[in-house]
DNA sequence: ACAAATTGTAAAATATAGTTTACACTAATA
DNA sequence: TATTAGTGTAAACTATATTTTACAATTTGT
């Protein structure tokens, strides 16, 4: 009894979120404590990031998850 | 440059939600679509979700994800 | 135009999320 | 007490997040 639901696709606004905050992706990287490539990657799209991540950067941006990412 | 910042650690609510939903672990698998096993694992902190995991979570609770996860 | 800062990308390696199968343990309940 | 539903766990496996190094492309400032 498996109910297949669609393949579920992330969204993401860190883009906005960097220029509100007027920061570069490497600052963001040293300040949550991790590569700057993955937050490009992320970014970008390219991969979803864990929920430490995602509270890391809620923390950072003293916002919400959900204003960071949401599902397609 | 690198400012390492403690070694980050997750808690959760699912057991209480679930309760509040009156839901089993499998229930909740098949609802969002993964193994019983990822749940109770999640559930009892062997290992961190992803975004995408936790965002289906607080879909089928019908909650934010911050009332399902936070930071110790 | 030039230089510097920022962003995009790629490959290789490591860490860890998530699956599957299978079985033990602990409720709940007839 | 015996049965059943729900939960805990383990090992082997697959998928993918994340790091590191390195370099190309793009943007920004002078």
């Amino acid at each position: 009894m498996k109910l297949k639901g669609g393949n579920v696709e992330l969204g993401n606004r860190l883009k906005e979120w960097r220029a509100k905050k007027d920061i570069t992706q490497e600052e963001l990287a040293i300040r949550i404590n991790m590569s700057r490539q993955s937050i490009n990657a992320i970014e970008r799209g390219r991969f979803v990031p864990s929920i430490l991540t995602a509270l890391k950067m809620a923390n950072f941006f003293e916002t919400k998850i959900e204003n960071l990412f949401y599902i397609k």
